[in-house]
DNA sequence: CTTTCAGCCTGACGGC
DNA sequence: TGCCGTCAGGCTGAAA
């Protein structure tokens, strides 16, 4: 699961290999992802030289001489440098040679990714929230947004209006660490309470793109994946085991559709 | 305005 | 062993 760490450690890795170069060819085997990619896409982004490779949220763009694309992981999504005459692995649908002889392939066997050009700005930024590592992420923002929200506290952190990059992944561990329990309103938490979480989602992100950039190498020359999952998760896919901390049994429950897992003894 | 929820998709996993 | 059901999850857009 690409969250933000995962994407900012992606974009470290291809953007010494795109930024500058001309891209010679665009080859899409499967146009189907969440929307599909356009011949025309393929079409108008041949032969154009890229400016820049940036990221907002979870999304990277790839700017260009005239518009840019749109690039996100979805669930499965990944983005590799292989070599000019790789073999196609299943699930890689679209390739992209640079003209520094670079090739980007995008594997993503779920199929819940984009790759979308636009000649202006892309509507899926329009409406999004501060990046969280960013000083407009602040708990003042948080607080203020919350008043009057019934919606629980993590669904609320997770929303793209409130802030960026927060998956279920880094919403879930932030929460442990705040000791505030996932399912508490947001309108009914404490400016104090919220202080305490600002500061825990930026430390647990920060982390994570940290642990990411120490496999960067293997990365970029597409022996291996980014290695914050290596990192200990102390609630997120640990239903039903102990507590890092009290040992008790943690709890997992059902969230805007979304597993939550979370200590009830350490979290209220 | 708010909140909820179906749908997109494949692979992993558990039960039989 | 294989089949079948369930789950995982970011994000959009429609419904309530």
């Amino acid at each position: 699961m690409p969250e933000l760490p995962e994407v900012e450690t992606t974009l470290r890795g291809i953007e010494p290999w795109l930024a500058n170069q001309r891209i010679v060819q665009i080859t899409v085997r499967q146009p189907s992802l969440r929307w599909p990619v356009t011949v025309g896409m393929a079409t108008i982004v041949q032969g154009q030289l890229v400016l820049a490779v940036t990221r907002r949220a979870k999304y990277l763009i790839v700017e260009l001489e005239y518009g840019s694309m749109l690039i996100h992981l979805g669930m499965s999504g990944s983005l590799r440098l292989t070599a000019r005459d790789a073999d196609w692995r299943k699930h890689d649908h679209i390739e992209m040679r640079m003209a520094n002889g670079a090739t980007l392939r995008y594997h993503d066997p779920r199929r819940f990714g984009c790759w979308l050009w636009s000649e202006g700005e892309h509507r899926h930024l329009a409406h999004l929230g501060p990046e969280p590592l960013s000083e407009e992420f602040c708990s003042d923002r948080l607080f203020q947004l919350s008043r009057n929200r019934k919606m629980a506290v993590k669904p609320f952190i997770m929303e793209n209006r409130t802030v960026v990059g927060v998956g279920n992944i880094y919403a879930s561990e932030a929460l442990f660490r705040s000791g505030i329990r996932p399912d508490r309103a947001a309108g009914r938490i404490s400016q104090q309470r919220y202080i305490v979480l600002t500061g825990h989602i930026k430390a647990v992100l920060a982390a994570a793109i940290e642990q990411g950039g120490t496999t960067l190498r293997d990365f970029v020359n597409g022996n291996g994946e980014p290695g914050y999952f290596q990192q200990t998760l102390a609630v997120y896919g640990r239903g039903g085991k102990g507590c890092t901390v009290c040992a008790g049994v943690l709890k997992d429950i059902k969230l805007g559709q979304r597993s939550s897992v979370f200590c009830p003894n350490c979290q209220h």
